[in-house]
DNA sequence: GCGGAAGTGTTATAATATAACATATCATTG
DNA sequence: CAATGATATGTTATATTATAACACTTCCGC
């Protein structure tokens, strides 16, 4: 199986990006019966606004800019929550910030490549890393329950930059 | 070549460790020239009271107990970076903790195991994973800078104990 | 001993995250 | 359709983790 990786270009037309990660989370939400309100939409929406890692209390500023009252850093929190049981949405521990999900529904095992260059980052979607770190594990008997996987660096685009 | 992989039995004779790891940091730090003053040491001991990752706060707690003096959050985090530059102890960043390394004083790049349980972590040194990240990370034309691999589940003796 | 670098002390504050409890909305069933 | 329990949101307060900025001290080579 080929990695499946997405590293946006710079200039990529994102509203199509956004556009698609709505209609999934509505899939997935729909599917799954569990219910994407118009608060969750909105912070997945903001979190989608980008392909970089966003910390929660950005987002909570967006969410006052857009909708001129000023939610409680919980309330940034508990979608964020909610999304992340959905798996609509990760978090890179690394940077203590909340990206979309670019398989969204679905429970993997995934590695984050993170350009700390422009800050973007792309998940990989590939078994060969849960694999091997599954085979490593096996030998001391850990039965595994989660992998982390950040990787920072610097992404093609920014190398041809310098 | 074979997976180094230190797991501790809980009931190990864990003054040795301490022993082991304060020869291996004077060895290190007077083979870099740099200084393990006092303080530095007393953190790094404290760091290696167990083989559980330990946050800087409570670091800071057992050393204001030891020292009857409570000295600032900075002056943990001063040390635990300067410690962390001489690769003799990692941040686990899923635990915004830190825990003593296995392999002092060569940067590696390496895998945590972390036990849900009883909170204990072992450090895989193995080029297989970062062998694989690597190949990964070519795919999209990735330079990699760091890696980090942090895995929660449960070691071979908790599962041994329901 | 002098001077610069490295280390430490101290105060304040930033940044991230959760606890606890009240209120509102939804969805189901009697 | 109202009662009811579950889910979601609002609100206040606070916990936890980490850094900034500046003063002072100690170390070490010259």
């Amino acid at each position: 199986m080929p990695a499946d990786v997405r590293f946006p270009r710079l200039e990529h037309n994102h509203s199509l990006c956004i556009k698609d990660a709505l209609a999934d989370a509505d899939k997935v939400c729909g599917s799954k019966g569990v219910r994407l309100t118009p608060q969750r939409r909105a912070i997945f929406e903001i979190v989608w606004s980008s392909h970089k890692p966003i910390g929660a209390y950005e987002i909570l500023e967006i969410l006052a800019k857009k909708t001129k009252s000023r939610p409680a850093p919980m309330t940034v929190y508990r979608a964020l929550d909610f999304l992340i049981e959905q798996c609509l949405v990760h978090r890179i521990a690394s940077l203590n910030a909340y990206m979309g999900c670019s398989h969204p529904g679905k429970h993997h095992s995934s590695c984050f490549l993170i350009c700390d260059n422009c800050g973007q980052a792309a998940q990989i979607v590939d078994d060969n890393i849960a694999n091997i770190i599954s085979q490593e594990a096996d030998r001391v008997d850990f039965t595994i329950n989660f992998n982390l996987v950040e990787v920072s660096g610097v992404c093609s685009q920014c190398q041809a930059k310098t």
